[in-house]
DNA sequence: CACCATGTTCCTTG
DNA sequence: CCAAGGAACATGGT
């Protein structure tokens, strides 16, 4: 489900729920996922301490804790993987199939589901240290966009992802981006022109924040039972019909194109599909 | 059965 | 050493 919009979402929604609660017991049933920690780790490190802050970081979630009797707060890092979910609900409630974490509170049980179990809730951050500017924050300008892209020869799609380079884009809004931009896919990074970039540095605004809009009208069901809980994640979400709509590339190969007509062509791009229109998009 | 899937990380190749 | 490409991870949908 994530890409930034989505996250970002959804930290608004965890954010008042959790603020405040107390974690009473941590179930661990899929080790996996919060991996280098182990259960017992875990465990002991959560029991007792109390949720301050719900924060995000490109798609990770990052949940400010403090522990019983000290000042000295600690972080725990949320990552949704593809198919993670996360969402309070009451304590009694049934758990999902793929419960990975669950989260006993003072007051309702904070769950972690995961079908494929590519998410992780842990101590260890590493990871978001090597991440590059926030795609929506000030850090992140034409710039410097333009002079990380200058050293780099692979695709601009590609390049895209790297999380390094802006934090936050994901397969779908990269597709979405260059489509606004008019910019081929294929166009290799060092050879954007000084006009793509200041473009494409717009429109990968324009498309996260038109998505964090769009989602935090939906509705969220904090049962976690139905489908579609609010999170507006690709595909599917109750509310959220239409959501693929919104999309003008990005799942729509040999559609028309919304500017053109002509069809939209699907390549596959460092093993992962690209959506484009090779009329609008030549440069 | 085959192929596809919103992401990250690790290993190999050049 | 570095950049780039591909596979692995795990489960389900079509």
């Amino acid at each position: 489900m994530p890409e930034l919009p989505e996250v970002e979402v959804l930290v608004r929604h965890l954010g008042p729920a959790l603020r405040g609660r107390r974690i009473k017991a941590v179930e661990v049933r899929r080790s996996r996922v919060i991996e280098p920690d182990s259960p017992a780790d875990l465990a002991e490190r959560l029991t007792g301490a109390r949720f301050r802050e719900v924060r995000r970081q490109g798609k990770f979630l990052l949940f400010d804790l403090r522990p019983v009797h000290s000042r000295l707060g600690f972080t725990l890092l949320g990552h949704l993987g593809m198919t993670g979910r996360m969402y309070v609900q009451p304590a009694r409630a049934a758990l999902p199939k793929h419960a990975a974490v669950v989260l006993r509170l003072d007051r309702g049980q904070f769950v972690f589901e995961d079908t494929r179990y590519f998410g992780r809730l842990t101590l260890d951050l590493s990871s978001v240290a090597a991440l590059g500017p926030e795609a929506l924050g000030a850090e992140f300008t034409p710039d410097q966009f333009a002079a990380d892209l200058k050293r780099s020869a692979q695709p601009i799609k590609v390049k895209l992802l790297d999380q390094s380079l802006v934090a936050g884009v994901g397969n779908i809004y990269a597709s979405e981006a260059l489509f606004r931009a008019g910019i081929s896919p294929k166009r290799r990074a060092n050879r954007l022109t000084r006009n793509q970039i200041v473009r494409l540095h717009a429109t990968l605004r324009e498309v996260l924040g038109e998505a964090i809009r769009y989602g935090s009208t939906l509705p969220l069901d904090w049962s976690g039972r139905r489908k579609g809980d609010g999170l507006f994640y690709y595909g599917s979400a109750d509310g959220a019909v239409g959501y693929d709509e919104r999309l003008r590339v990005y799942d729509h190969a040999g559609e028309a194109c919304p500017k053109c007509a002509t069809p939209i062509r699907r390549i596959v791009q460092a093993t992962r599909s690209t959506f484009y229109c090779p009329q609008c998009q030549r440069g």
